[in-house]
DNA sequence: ACCGCACCCTGAGCGC
DNA sequence: TGCGCTCAGGGTGCGG
């Protein structure tokens, strides 16, 4: 589910919830494949600690604790994190919605999904970790911990530049949009701001990486830039269930330009715009404005 | 070194 | 209503 663009959203919104809190209950469910550090650890260890500062590197938010140590979270494709409030009840249905009293409304209620909930000291609302697939991850790390999840990753879409992508695609016969997708070479690029920076660029997905010429690696990385900052500025891409920590849907996927839009006329040409897998993954493109 | 593929898990939507 | 199928914004690990 969430790329950068959505992790960052999340992050701005959770960060002021979560810092200086100092959290007197940890529950969580059993262990599983999203828990790389076991349940029971995460309990014992964040119990009397607060988060100093949400940090951010491509799609993981890393919560700095007071003692130095850093919880990893990986919200994978169907991660939310958010607190009590108005987030919650987009997470149920609207015949579940209207059973509940305000009072109920306001506070969320924790289902077989919600695999980590924080309570604080002093009251207030409580911050959750629910993932339906459970594809995330969570990871607590010591202060200066290697970790193999974070330690690869590549340069912030964010902060990326052409003349880097030009120069790490050099020899390579991956298709230009599998190489966007590599967390090692750029972090936080996922499906849908690969497709829509490709549409911006003029790039067909399935180019070699290694074939694109310096300018047309500046115009992928002006179109990854510019749709994310879209993206970030507008609440993040609401396609199937991603749901901002406000509880607002966002509005970013009113601005796509080809993801999930097989078969529907091109914003720019009129051409209908296609759908092929590649590695994996489905792409959309332009088959008139991209070449 | 690189690539395609299977797999991790649950739910929604569709045709029948 | 139910069944079986396909499809999902994530990433890892394996074999060729």
């Amino acid at each position: 589910m969430p790329e950068l663009p959505e992790v960052e959203v999340t992050r701005r919104r959770i960060e002021p919830l979560l810092v200086g809190r100092r959290i007197s209950r940890v529950r969580t469910t059993g262990a599983s494949y999203l828990f790389l550090t076991p349940p029971r650890t995460l309990q014992r260890t964040l119990r009397g600690r607060s988060v100093s500062q949400l940090g951010r590197r491509g799609k993981y938010l890393i919560a700095h604790l007071d003692d130095g140590r850093r919880l990893l979270v990986h919200l994978g494709m169907t991660g939310q994190l958010f607190a009590d409030g108005a987030a919650s009840l987009r997470l149920l249905s609207a015949t579940a919605r209207a059973s509940l009293s305000p009072e109920e409304q306001r506070a969320f209620q924790p289902d077989r999904h919600t695999h980590l909930q924080l309570e604080f000291a002093a009251g207030g609302p409580r911050v959750f970790l629910r993932d339906v697939r459970k594809f995330g991850k969570v990871k607590l790390l010591g202060a200066d911990e290697a970790c193999d999840r974070i330690d690869p990753l590549g340069v912030d879409a964010l902060e990326v530049d052409g003349a880097h992508l030009h120069a790490a695609s050099r020899g390579r016969k991956v298709a230009v949009k599998s190489f966007l997708l590599d967390q090692r070479i750029v972090a936080g690029v996922g499906n849908i701001y690969a497709d829509e920076a490709l549409f911006h660029a003029g790039v067909r997905p399935t180019r070699r990486a290694g074939r694109l010429s310096r300018a047309s690696w500046d115009a992928v990385v002006a179109g990854v830039q510019h749709s994310m900052r879209r993206a970030i500025a507008t609440g993040g891409s609401s396609i199937s269930d991603y749901v901002a920590p406000d509880g607002s849907d966002g509005r970013y996927q009113d601005e796509r330009r080809v993801y999930a839009r097989t078969g529907e006329p091109c914003r720019s040409c009129g051409a209908v715009i296609r759908r092929r897998v590649l590695g994996q993954r489905a792409a959309h493109y332009c088959p008139r404005c991209q070449s």
